[in-house]
Parts: C-alpha cells; sequence; structure tokens
DNA sequence: AAAAGTAAACTAATGAGTGTAGTTTACTTC
DNA sequence: GAAGTAAACTACACTCATTAGTTTACTTTT
C-alpha cells in the first residue's frame, strides 16, 4: 500500500481548537477514502459504494458531503493542486556573485523536488485518468500547473542579457532543459514504472543536466 | 473527427484475391469501429453495443468474432503492436566514413517518425488508457514497444569504442538524449495537446537534440 | 445445406443517485 | 447533571440507466 494520505487535518480549525466535530472527520474520511481509491483505481473504476465502504461512512453521507461523484472529483483536483503549488517562488534574475552552473542547478533541483513530492504525481495521474479523453480540458487543467515553467524562462533570459549564456531561441531551450528533467524524474514516476529517485540519483541527473545544457548554450 | 482507419486489409487476403468474404468485411469493420472508439473515448467508455452500432453489425456479430471484450482489447493492442513495429533496422555500428553528427540525425529522425506515424501514439494511448492502473502489466507492454531504445546505445557504444565521442555512461547518455526527443515528439502528441510536427519542426527538433547531445559528449 | 448474419428480447450485475425511518452526537437550557 | 433539540449519521430499500454477455427465431451468403 504505497497510498498515504494527502489531508491530515484543517489548518483553520486545528488552530482554533485541536477538536474536530464528527461531521468534518467524516468528510476528511470520504475525501481520504476517494483520493486513495481515485488514485490506485482510477475514476472511473470507483464507485460511491467503494467510497463509502473505504471511508467507514454511510453512502448516504457521502452524498450529504458531496452531492455528485463529479462534484467529488473536482473539489479533490482542486485541492490538490492548491495543496501543491507552494508556489516555488526563487529569484530569477541573473547575479553577477553566482556562476550560472550554481544557480541552474538550484532551479533544476527545485523542479526535481516538485516532482519528487508526490503529490504533484498524484495530482497529474488522477487529473490523466479523468482527462485522457478530453483533450482540451486536460490542457486547461495543465496550464494551470505549469506555473514553474516560466522560472527557468526568466532566469535564463536574464543570464542571455548578461551575456552568460548564448540562446538563440529561449523557449525552445527551456522546453530542452525541461525536457531532460521530465524524461527522468517525472514521466517514470507518473506510470508508477520506475522507483522513486534516491537523493544521489536526483543530484546526478541535475548536474549532468545542468551540464549539457551549459555544453550547448554557454557563452565561452 | 481525426481518426483514420489502422486497419486495410489483411495483406495476405488481398494478394490471393482482391475479394474479402462478408466475414471478413464484418470482421474488419468490427475492427475498425472497436480500434476508432478505443482510441477516441477510451476502452472502459465504450460498450460492446456502441462497437457493434459503429460497425453497423449486430451485437452478436461482435461476439461471433471476439468471444469477450477483453479479447478485442488484447487482440488490438498486439495487432497494432505487430504492425507498428516495422522494424526500424538502422545499421548502428560507426562508419569512419560519415560524421557522427549525420548518423546521430539519421538515428534520430527515424525515432522522431515512428513517434509521428500516429499508430505509436495511437498504441500507447490505448494501452494506457487500459493499463494506466495496472503499473506491472503497464510495464510489460511499454517494454515490448521499447525496441528502438537499444539502437541508439549501439550506435554510441561503437563510436565510443572508435574515439569518436566520450561519454562515461551510455545508458544515461541514451536516457538523455530520448528524454529531449520524447519530451517535444511523444509527450506532446500522447497527450493530444500539440498539433502534429510539421517536417520543419521535426527537423529542427532533430538537429538540435544532435546538437546539444554532441556539445556535451563529442570527443574534441 | 451449412455457415454466418440479423433484430430483438433477455439475464444478471453494476453503479449513480434518492427516500425514509430510526439513531448518534454535540451543544444548549433548565 | 438531566433533558431537549437540531444537525448529521446510519442502514437499507429503492429507481433508473448502462453494460457484458446469451438466447431465439429467422434471413442471407457461399
Amino acid at each position: 500500500m504505497y497510498y498515504f494520505s494527502l489531508f491530515f487535518f484543517y489548518g483553520v480549525i486545528v488552530s482554533k481548537n485541536t477538536k474536530l466535530t464528527r461531521s468534518e472527520i467524516k468528510r476528511q474520511d470520504i475525501i481520504d477514502a476517494a483520493c486513495q481509491a481515485f488514485q490506485e483505481f482510477g475514476v472511473q473504476a470507483t464507485s460511491m459504494d467503494k467510497i463509502a465502504e473505504l471511508a467507514q461512512v454511510s453512502k448516504r453521507t457521502v452524498y450529504n458531503h458531496f452531492a455528485t461523484k463529479q462534484a467529488l472529483v473536482v473539489y479533490l483536483l482542486n485541492e490538490i493542486r492548491t495543496r501543491t503549488l507552494v508556489d516555488v517562488d526563487i529569484d530569477t534574475t541573473y547575479d553577477p556573485l553566482r556562476s550560472v552552473e550554481s544557480k541552474l542547478l538550484t532551479l533544476i533541483t527545485a523542479e526535481i523536488n516538485l516532482y519528487s513530492c508526490g503529490h504533484y504525481i498524484d495530482l497529474t495521474r488522477m487529473a490523466f485518468g479523468h482527462f485522457l479523453y478530453h483533450p482540451e480540458e486536460l490542457k486547461r487543467e495543465l496550464d494551470k500547473v505549469m506555473a514553474q515553467e516560466t522560472a527557468f524562462q526568466r532566469y535564463l533570459r536574464s543570464a542571455c542579457e548578461h551575456k552568460q549564456l548564448n540562446i538563440p531561441d529561449i523557449k525552445f531551450a527551456t522546453d530542452q532543459l525541461q525536457n531532460l528533467i521530465k524524461g527522468s524524474c517525472f514521466w517514470p514516476q507518473f506510470l508508477k514504472i520506475e522507483a522513486p529517485l534516491t537523493d544521489e540519483q536526483k543530484h546526478h541527473i541535475a548536474t549532468e543536466s545542468a551540464a549539457m545544457f551549459l555544453a550547448r548554450y554557454n557563452n565561452k
């Protein structure tokens, strides 16, 4: 059972008082159960009866909290996304006191850690099961998640302006760098065909990605 | 309607006589309909009734040709795979008369074309919808498809032995190159979030992937 | 005549969502 | 601390739609 709960307590409620009402506990149980089941079996293959059973709650209670299955799915997608996007707000302007390589490594590592936190993968997996056959909706969902992409772009542009890098097409180069990282850190995890990366592996991928990128675009 | 039939005629039958029996025609209609529906809506969301309707065939006829829905799915996956793997049998030994860059471009282009042929994407999309929540089976299916991966590896090893490239970890470098290509040519197509690539785009990606790879590993 | 196709009605199971009558919980108020 | 109350929970029986797969009685193709 590789699942672990994404939801523990509502911060707000915990802060006012450690005690949760029964209703809140039940709601949480439902959300946990749905989260687990959707991720493990997919949205389609998970019935509301199954969720009720997993949550140890009557089916009627599930419907008291969420009017429809769709509502439950949408709630979860939004909830996980907002919890995932703990905005990786890294300074993206070129700093003459720091080597481009070092800065790039920091940015790459941040990205790898985002992919490794589990929630991000879980979110996209769930979204996929739900949206794989609705490309327009999928595109919309994914766009919301791709905020990080621009961090690279901003820094690369800044470094180019300071003549540290020589990149004819920044958008394209950003994609190349992203592809190097995602191919090793995101997709295999997404497909659950590769075990989670160790810290050494992450570090190796980060340094090698930076090395290849700089070999191509460094302004020597 | 972006679908186009993957199945037209059985080569064998066509060669003996241009005429197909009614049974064979019906069978083909069923296969075409299933193929289309599975790719468009997913296996789960496609009922046998729907397939019969699309194929303009009675439901019983569907069951005369395929005992169960599962049998139909398995048949299609195998059929598409064998049709897709028109083994890209490129020579992978280093040739002193040809630059590494040129040879690499040939290999990369072959790979991009494989991804662009449509069948490959359709196959993996269908396999995914079917196997996303059965990682072990998915892994097995994918492994069968990943024959091309070794072509790069063989050539890179050969070029290393001839001191043309300097690659400490060939498997890792192969993955890097694959990631550069797949990130632009496979995944966006797979997710149907990007229009098919034009020839210029393909060429651009091929040359830039080779350039980045050689910038890193060329033995200058 | 044999093989294959047909429509249509059928079974059995599943799953979303509802209605109901009775029970538990938490929070007053006496 | 006992009694009352409203909200939330429970079990369960129900509707309605869908879907895999079967059966039947009849027709068309080869």
